[in-house]
DNA sequence: ATCGCTGCAAAAATTTTGCAGGTAA
DNA sequence: TTACCTGCAAAATTTTTGCAGCGAT
């Protein structure tokens, strides 16, 4: 938990028993969280809601989480990991939200090519992928996951 | 604007002046739009923002927009042309919104490796570049898009 | 002791829904 | 005529903010 006391001394913000919550929380799970989620997973430190996204926004703005889009109008996060090798993308079912992690990322050397194109600097992007698991295509065609 | 009415008749939904403005709108403008701004742009044709909400989920379902997301809460659409050539992708200032089309589409490969690989069936993806345009980078540094 | 943080409550923003009347087919 | 649509209003969801008191450094 030292990185996390590193950066939070140099933004001057202090080491609290919510962000490091939230933290465990995210470590233990797999695939990206909405503040909601974390909230329900915060079974025996109970702290509220607000409380949870303005963590999340000081986590995000000091790259210990991404947030994470998966389509659904709720704001998912997941940890970055210490190195930068963590980063991958999603494959979302649309039916029942399983998610498979997708290791590879193909789009580097596209990024540093489309700023210099466009003039632009610190070009990131977002990139998931979305599907019907084996298992739905089995099941009925109900939507159970995403109410768009 | 046949191709509106003759999938509508394929739903057995109507032709309507809400329905028939929202894709006007959406013709004219170069970039995605939120539902509050079409409604901005409906000047001469008044429609309630519920209707142009329900309208969006229609002509999503039947395949005339796509859904973007460019990270700010706010869900955005586009047209999709005539041609299933139309697919592409934003390079989207996070200062300022100022967006860049991308005309390629790097993935349409790996989205049928990704298929294959792991069980899924009609998978798509959801692609945004984010980054500061050339303008921003000789700004002050405040975030006047991205509230996030 | 200071400055930041939390919980609570209220508010804001986006999106969805119920309903009564109106309209396309 | 029938089924679909619209506007209005209310509600639901997600996220943000103000404030008073508490807590980390």
């Amino acid at each position: 938990m030292s990185a996390l006391t590193n950066r939070l001394r140099r933004y001057s913000r202090k080491v609290t028993g919510p962000r490091q919550t939230i933290l465990e929380i995210l470590r233990k799970q797999s695939h990206p969280l909405t503040c909601k989620e974390i909230l329900a997973a915060a079974l025996n430190y109970q702290c509220d809601l607000a409380t949870i996204y303005r963590a999340m926004h000081l986590l995000e703005k000091m790259q210990m989480v991404k947030r994470v889009d998966f389509g659904d109008g709720a704001a998912r996060f997941e940890l970055i990991g210490e190195g930068d090798d963590s980063h991958h993308h999603h494959l979302v079912c649309t039916r029942c939200g399983a998610v498979v992690e997708i290791e590879e990322c193909f789009l580097r050397e596209i990024e540093s090519r489309l700023a210099t194109a466009n003039g632009f600097t610190a070009v990131t992007h977002k990139l998931e992928f979305f599907g019907i698991c084996s298992r739905c295509q089995r099941r009925s065609p109900i939507a159970r996951y995403c109410k768009k």
